[in-house]
DNA sequence: ACCTTCAAAGAACATATATTCTAGAAAAGT
DNA sequence: ACTTTTCTAGAATATATGTTCTTTGAAGGT
C-alpha cells in the first residue's frame, strides 16, 4: 500500500498566512511558500492547482479559524462586554501584522471579483453581528437610550479596518487597546 | 539643438496612480505602465532608475498634490466644520479606487521600511491635525467638554484608514458620507 | 536644406517565477 | 525480503517581467 502524505494541511494553511502577510499575494513567491511550508512542489500543485487557488484556500482557513473566532466574540450576546472582547481579540491578532482578508482586498479587490465578495461579506457580517450586540446592549440599558445603533455599528466596523491597517505600522498596540476603550466608553450609559 | 522631451511628468504620475491603485505594487507590471502612461520605457528607466523608485515618487506626488490638499481642511482651523470637510473630501477622492498609501502600506510595509515611515509620518500628521482642530473646536464650544480629545483623534484617524478600505468594496459611497455623519454627529456639544 | 541631437518605439536580454516533470526513496502490505 | 505505491526533492520548462539596447525619425539651430 502507498505511502501516506507527510503533510498537515492545517499547519501548512496556518505557515501560509504569515508568508501571505508578510509579502502580499503578487509578493510572495512560490519558492518562499513551499520553503517555508512543510511541503513540497509536487503535493502543492496536486494539493491545489495554482497559487491563485492556493490563496483562496488560505483565505477560507484564515476565516474560519481566526476572523470567525474573534467575530464570535460578538455572537455571545452580551452587549457591550461582548464589544470589548471582541476589540481585545481582534488587536491581539492583526498586532504587527495586519490583517490577511483586509491586505487582499486592498491588494486584490480592483481586480479579483472573488476577494470583493468576500471582503463584503465579512463586513456585512461584521455590522450586523455590531448591530445585534447594540441591539441586545440597548435591552440590557447598557448603552444611552439615544443611541443609533445603525450608525455605531458602521463606525465600529470602520474603525475595525483601521485597526487592521495601524496594526502593520504600529509597534505597540497599547496604543490601540487605548483607543478602544475611548471609543467604547462614550456608548456606555451613564445610569445604567 | 536637439529635441524636448514631450512628456509631462505630472500627467504621467497621475496616470501611474491609477495603474497602481488597480493592481498594487507588485500586481503592476511595467508594459502597463509604459502603455497607459504617456512616455516609453528609454524615457522611464532615464527619468526614474527603477520600478521601486518610480513608485516612491509616484507616492510622493499623489502625497503632495491629493492627500496634503485634503488634509489641510483640517488646518483651515474650523474646528468640527473643518473636520467635516476633510471627511466629505476624502470620502470623494478614495470613492470606488481606495487610497495608494493605504494599499501600499498594507501591501509593502512589512518589507519595505520607507514605506513603513512614509506611511507612519503620515498617521502622526493626520493624528496632530485632529487633535488640532478638536482643540479649536472645544474653544469654539462645537464639542462635548468632556471629549477626551487624544482619544477622539486616534478614533477619528482609525476611520480614516478604515474608510481608504471600505471604499474599494462599495459601490457608491452614500453608505460612506452616512457613516461620516454618523460619526461626527455625536462629537457635537448639545448646547453650543 | 542640412546637420546634429536626442526622443519614440519596440526589439532584445537576462532574470524571476509559476508550473510540470523526473528520479530516487520511503512506507505499507504480502 | 520484495513489490507497489506515491511521496520527496529538486531539476527542467515555459512564460512573465524588469531593464537595456538599437533603430528610426523628428525637432531645432545654422
Amino acid at each position: 500500500m502507498p505511502r501516506k502524505a507527510q503533510y498537515n494541511i492545517n499547519a501548512i494553511l496556518d505557515q501560509a498566512i504569515d508568508v501571505f502577510l508578510e509579502h502580499g499575494y503578487h509578493g510572495t513567491i512560490m519558492d518562499e511558500i513551499i520553503a517555508r511550508t512543510e511541503f513540497n512542489r509536487r503535493g502543492f500543485y496536486l494539493e491545489f492547482g495554482s497559487k491563485q487557488h492556493f490563496l483562496y484556500v488560505v483565505l477560507e482557513h484564515y476565516h474560519q479559524q481566526y476572523l470567525k473566532k474573534i467575530v464570535g466574540h460578538l455572537e455571545q450576546n452580551h452587549g457591550l462586554p461582548s464589544i470589548q472582547d471582541f476589540f481585545k481579540a481582534y488587536v491581539m491578532h492583526v498586532k504587527g501584522k495586519g490583517c490577511l482578508l483586509i491586505n487582499c482586498i486592498t491588494e486584490l479587490g480592483f481586480d479579483d471579483a472573488k476577494i470583493r465578495e468576500i471582503g463584503r461579506h465579512y463586513l456585512d457580517r461584521l455590522q450586523i453581528d455590531f448591530i445585534g450586540c447594540l441591539e441586545k446592549a440597548q435591552n440590557l440599558q447598557q448603552l444611552h437610550p439615544n443611541t443609533n445603533i445603525e450608525s455605531t455599528a458602521l463606525q465600529l466596523t470602520s474603525y475595525v479596518q483601521g485597526f487592521a491597517v495601524n496594526a502593520v505600522l504600529a509597534g505597540d498596540t497599547d496604543e490601540l487597546q487605548l483607543a478602544t476603550q475611548a471609543l467604547l466608553g462614550p456608548l456606555a450609559s451613564r445610569t445604567p
